[in-house]
DNA sequence: CAGGTTTCGTAACGATCGATATGAATAATT
DNA sequence: AATTATTCATATCGATCGTTACGAAACCTG
């Protein structure tokens, strides 16, 4: 499972596994899980499908090491804005302007690859569905322990409903996301986000819609 | 194209195509365009094959009429809303709320059709994936043409941003259309509508996280 | 250099995909 | 009754799906 371990001999790979998880995980990103084949990862990774076979065992295997790497390469805006030394209202809002700007970025596909890597899918892909659910809950949970900090803190009220407000703040999220593949821009993006800011608590509550 | 044009003669279905349509029509709705099968069709719809194509072309214009249909007899509640001759506060209310109710019918698949059934897609089904689009920006327009409305009438400020307010509460509803895919409850829906409409201007703007 | 190990490229596997050819069956029309 | 039109059921089409034998090639260890 570690990059790292040295074989004890026999021929060396021609090729990058981190460059070729790349490809795949850019490729999950636009197509989703199943409607990525092997042909289309192949061309992608320029590698034959021995190739990805043996360096990632199957496609379900390929597809949960791209969710990783796009984990630990793509979205580490989130985990950074949640866990900042800043007040609650300032890191939720670093939160939804980081997704702003990720779900949008050029040369990237459009949106979050937990939502478009796989939402309906086949029966036999139930375990990838289950997957990618796993890790949008696993989001939700962080905003929730967030705001319960701050409400811990109190900065938030006391009987402020921190996992109904998270439900609502990774709904928003999940929202760019799609309004991201469906061509919004950046800034649409934050203003949007803007708006979601305006119903929590802090930050003095304004409600207008100008420009930062 | 009319169900109700009389063949010259001819042996009689042995179906009811509004019925079999049901069936596509639910099972696009849980697993998406690609990921249903003719397989899946022919066993929920109780036809064979040659009865499907004779009757609705091939699975494209299969999935097409669906989305009429899920369109005609499922998501009455958006146009009803919108249309109501009620305030503009009220009337995003009720769609918000009829969302909420729509995306966690029991026995019915989570969320949207509009949504679920491709948002991620094959090179090959391109088409259905802005077709769906086409559907998702067609809501998201008329949003704006109500609150834009509401601006007319006095009831919303005088610049308020009607397109870019629309373009927050359609990524809400989308947002929600996810959380109901992963499991949220009616009355979780409910709680994040309310407090999605905390933003919109009107009904005393209140802040509170009571029931109704 | 011989033995062991891993990856290489080529080719093809069985299963499933969406879609159809074929001819019998059932209706309205003449 | 004969003709025409449409749907029926059976069987199967070629293409693509994810996956894997197979043997040669390239490295490390002894």
């Amino acid at each position: 499972m570690n990059n790292l371990e040295k074989p004890r001999g026999g021929r060396p790979r021609a090729f990058d596994p981190d460059r070729a998880l790349d490809a795949a995980m850019h490729l999950f990103w636009e197509h989703g899980y199943e409607a990525t084949s092997l042909a289309m990862l192949r061309e992608a990774m320029r590698l034959t499908p021995p190739q990805i076979y043996n360096a990632f065992t199957d496609k379900e295997t390929l597809f949960r090491k791209a969710l990783e790497r796009y984990h630990q390469t793509e979205i580490g805006f989130a985990l950074e804005a949640l866990s900042a030394p800043v007040p609650t209202h300032e890191a939720i809002r670093r939160l939804l302007m980081g997704a702003a700007e990720t779900y949008s970025r050029p040369g990237k596909p459009g949106g979050c690859l937990f939502i478009s890597g796989g939402l309906a899918t086949s029966p036999q892909a139930q375990a990838i569905a289950d997957e990618l659910k796993t890790y949008r809950k696993a989001s939700e949970a962080a905003i929730a322990g967030r705001l319960e900090k701050g409400r811990a803190s109190g900065e938030l009220p006391e009987g402020f409903p921190a996992e109904a407000f998270a439900k609502y703040l990774a709904g928003v999220m999940n929202g760019m996301s799609i309004q991201a593949r469906d061509g919004a821009s950046a800034e649409e993006l934050r203003v949007l986000a803007r708006t979601a800011l305006a119903v929590l608590p802090g930050e003095g509550q304004k409600q207008d819609q100008s420009k930062d």
